[in-house]
DNA sequence: TGTACATCAGTGAACGCGCGTTCACTGATGTAC
DNA sequence: TGTACATCAGTGAACGCGCGTTCACTGATGTAC
């Protein structure tokens, strides 16, 4: 058993099994929940890679993370529990960059900071293509909303971000020619649209220049 | 066997196979590429019953049409073939509906019909959202431009349909801010941002409303 | 201190299913002579 | 006109595959007494 600890065989070639399977250390007592964050940044280096959710199977992840596909039930129910566990790990993600950009300029640059925000969204959306699908939810086995229910959710959530920064730019004097609310569904619509379309069309080298539409799109908002 | 044409067997009752397969008769000699309107036909009422991609596969489709899985590939050659021939079909109900509301106003109108066009599109996209996912190439198994490939295809088709009928706007005297190429995907995007922020929280009901969004784009982009 | 037991992290093998695709075929309709 | 053959529209059965999920399990680590 030790003699093969440096991963060789007899004849010196590589097992075969260190291919496929990168002999994971099982995690000590009481750790049992590492894994579960081991299983979600196994699934987004998947749908990385495969810039969709087709990949995205109980399988594939097991396999991208080097344990069985039964080891996953531990940490989630079902398949679309892992989807979902993976989408509000993203959302996270999303907002965390936004608000870091923000967070990067003085305070009082408040028209710079709306803008930082935005750029860093079309950032995200231009890294993680594959992502940035899924959670538009223009894939399947994506919790809704009901027809009583409140349309919130992440998406609104980050709406409302650009919201605050836009009305913040208004209380300051760069006044906005519609509410503010409105403004950041315009900017938000528009810029997703834009993306979509640039992931539709990826050949298209000039509409990979996000920010110069963005600012467009900015102009327009702004009296 | 006519003693069965009327559907009933011998106790009265409906026999099983009528539910799942509503007998079909072959076609005559010489119309085998009837089958294939027939195939596209089904697929269409598949995507617009579950809304999505994923129910659009071989067996499905056969199933939806009443025939074997085996027969579709008389007419396509594999599953690709089949989504591509889908969305050609569809591109092409859609620039038939944008250029059918165009062609509904006087000539002279040229403000009313680029209106017209995009509340057809608007439309289209309302009334089957599968289609517009598909459509927008937000799934998978979608041809895509290659890297040195001109960034051409039906969605560039749309736009430039969009494009033509600004540019008219603009000789008319009615004066765009801007380009109308960069006018139409201004547009166009803001429109396709709408509408998938739409699918992705169909419980908004004030945002079902696409008209008013589109007025207000359009006064974005004209003088 | 030992020792029986509980809890933990994780697995191997199997299940049933629907899928895409292939292949030899069936029976009807046309065509050559 | 017959009749052999070609062509047509479409099928039934089978294949191998990857999937989601379940279940009894293994071996290590903690805890009660």
């Amino acid at each position: 058993m030790s003699a093969d600890r440096h991963g060789l065989g007899k004849n010196g070639r590589v097992p075969d099994e260190v291919d496929t399977a990168p002999q994971r250390t099982r995690n000590r007592w009481g750790e049992g929940d590492r894994l579960r964050v081991e299983i979600l940044a196994g699934a987004s280096r998947l749908l990385s890679e495969l810039g969709g959710e087709d990949g995205l199977t109980i399988r594939g992840v097991a396999r991208a993370v080097g344990i069985a596909p039964a080891s996953i039930y531990q940490h989630f129910s079902d398949r679309a529990a892992l989807v979902q566990g993976l989408l509000d790990y993203e959302y996270g993600r999303l907002k965390t960059l936004m608000q870091e950009a923000d967070d990067s300029l003085p305070a009082a640059d408040v028209v710079g900071r709306a803008h930082a925000e935005i750029y860093a969204y079309c950032d995200f959306a231009q890294a993680n293509p594959g992502h940035y699908r899924l959670m538009l939810s223009l894939g399947r086995g994506v919790r809704r909303p009901g027809p009583g229910e409140a349309p919130a959710g992440p998406l609104m959530d980050v709406i409302e971000m650009l919201a605050a920064a836009l009305g913040r730019c208004d209380e300051a004097g760069y006044k906005l020619r519609v509410p503010n609310v409105r403004a950041a569904v315009l900017v938000f619509v528009g810029v997703h649209g834009r993306v979509a379309l640039l992931h539709s069309n990826p050949s298209d080298e000039s509409a990979k220049a996000l920010r110069p539409f963005v600012d467009e799109l900015f102009s327009l908002v702004f009296v």
